[in-house]
DNA sequence: TTGAAAGCGCTAACAA
DNA sequence: TTGTTAGCGCTTTCAA
């Protein structure tokens, strides 16, 4: 069919093995033979079989991406895209392919992991989020299978390589702008608590409270699915109270979008009557009305920086384990304005 | 290392290819042994390597999906997740997996694809755009690889296994909506004219306003980048004329918000003051403000349709090649009303 | 520096 | 219905 290692060898008048390495770049070879090979293959139009060549190494030269798509989680939120493009990008460039598995239950999620891991189509694993209690990672720990993580692992935290961003200070120093525009009945609005990454931010939030002397009420936190209902119920509830807080903390750019939207429905208007921040500057951040001030998290860059963690390990079995954390910065923008009502 | 076919064969007392026959759900084969070579499989945790088998059967298993991630393409806009959780959902059915190769220029996205395919890394592949003479596709076909295509083929049209919408029809309609209106100055926004999903629904707004002998004019049509700056530029050209539209017809909901934003920014409010429609239906078209009154095109069915016919090719070198046209419907929401300005 | 040969785990004739 | 055997295309000792 293609022409194989074979063909090349015969055609350079050398051995297969010559040939392997070359492709391999091995060191003891004289560069006439090389030269003569590479030619060769180029002359034929040669491509090494990628499975033949996993057979006989075990690796593949892929990495394994799984999300969930569960409508709590990634899916449908521009984040995703993004991590995707960091990790693709570095993937690209150290010549790895790319499996994708979604799943809308742990169960499809796992079933696909293991897929990748039993079937070696794989040399590694980036989870793209970090839930209490997965399945998923629970078996590649079980399986001692090389992963990474973006967000931080619920526990065995110095064991799992992961990159995150410090969220408890994001949410803390995004908490402390609305303080230090004068709010003092400051709402949270996250997602599910079986997510680590909405667990800090509302650490991160409490904390500035605490710090400011503000009272930490339980009926300003509201948790609810990233989809439209969840936003109707998280500004319903929040606005029957008797005093409806001035200014909210919500745990990410899309959730904001669709409670912004309810807002106006309520007939309050942002920022005038509400200041609203957020988490992720997702490219819609900037252009929606009004524009967010949002914590960026830089998205790509968690992205790039797990691929390249994950490629690391695989190369070297005995990498340690590593902890990174990409910086985060606050964006301006006009979600947020002073506090009128003191 | 793991446990492979001879392992569970000696186990249970038959042949390596005996073993090979029940995984293949091979017909020739008693129940007994099938049963029985079951049994030790799923004592000894015994999972096929798919990268052996790939070798002796030249099947892989695997489909590609190729998206490009420049600014004027699929990227950061909701259609991509959706397109994907459609493929994905049939992909894992049928128990393939899924390799993603993303690219922002059309080198590297012909790159990917060579990878994949010399590569031998999967059987068919999935392209998520349709361009005027994209290299890719011409590899494809070049090299008779397999694969289908989300959108229409520029050329070639016959020759192509391809979903799509009716884009022109859609367009017709849609921009047959703002004429009942009572609209009669009516714009077109749409993007890359390398696009042939903007060329189609391009050419169903000028059908519609042709039937309702409007005139076709040149100054209403403007062609942009999806991003911010697009966008501004956009509205800026649009209103600086004589006589501006009152009704636009935008190509892709994620632009329509960018231009919602500008309008507003200039002081126009939609759909007092001018009406829009757009085309997806993406999540977002429902919760931004106005709700968008756009096409929907059922984007999870474009993906797994096109995951479908992808497969049956691929298990079916003779499959002839098919063009499925998945119906749209009209979202009626927010952001249009009747034209007050007569 | 290079070649010969065994083997990675599986499939697919061909035989029995 | 089942077993035997030769590959699939590549890497990797071991020897030369």
């Amino acid at each position: 069919m293609a022409v194989t290692i074979k063909d090349v060898a015969s055609a350079a008048g050398v051995a297969p093995s010559t040939v392997s390495r070359v492709i391999a770049d091995h060191p003891r070879i004289s560069p006439a033979t090389k030269k003569r090979v590479k030619k060769a293959m180029k002359d034929m139009g040669y491509h090494p079989n990628v499975n033949a060549r996993s057979l006989a190494n075990r690796s593949t030269q892929a990495i394994g991406v799984v999300m969930s798509s569960s409508a709590d989680k990634a899916l449908q939120n521009p984040f995703f895209p993004e991590v995707l493009r960091g990790i693709s990008a570095i993937a690209h460039s150290l010549d790895y392919s790319m499996l994708l598995s979604t799943g809308g239950t742990d169960e499809e999620m796992l079933e696909g992991v293991e897929r990748m891991v039993y079937g070696n189509r794989v040399d590694g694993i980036i989870l793209l989020y970090s839930q209490i209690n997965d399945p998923v990672m629970n078996f590649l720990l079980e399986k001692e299978f090389p992963f990474t993580m973006i967000g931080k692992p619920f526990d065995r935290v110095d064991e799992i390589t992961h990159v995150d961003n410090d969220n408890i200070r994001g949410g803390k120093e995004i908490t402390n702008h609305l303080i230090e525009l004068g709010h003092d009945r400051i709402a949270f609005i996250g997602g599910s608590t079986d997510l680590v990454v909405t667990l800090d931010r509302l650490k991160g939030y409490q904390v500035a409270l605490q710090e400011a002397g503000l009272p930490i009420r339980e009926d300003y936190r509201v948790h609810t699915e990233f989809l439209k209902s969840g936003g109707r119920d998280a500004v319903h509830q929040l606005f029957s109270l008797e005093n409806p807080p001035t200014g909210i903390v919500i745990a990410d750019d899309l959730m904001t979008i669709g409670v912004i939207n309810m807002l106006e429905e309520f007939g309050m208007l942002v920022p005038e009557n509400i200041s609203i921040v957020s988490f992720n500057n997702v490219y819609l951040a900037e252009v929606t009305r009004p524009p967010l001030t949002t914590v960026d998290i830089h998205i790509y860059e968690l992205g790039s920086q797990a691929a390249k963690c994950l490629i690391e390990k695989v190369r070297n079995k005995d990498e340690p384990a590593k902890r990174i954390i990409v910086p985060f910065n606050i964006k301006h923008r006009l979600s947020t304005q002073r506090n009128e009502t003191l």
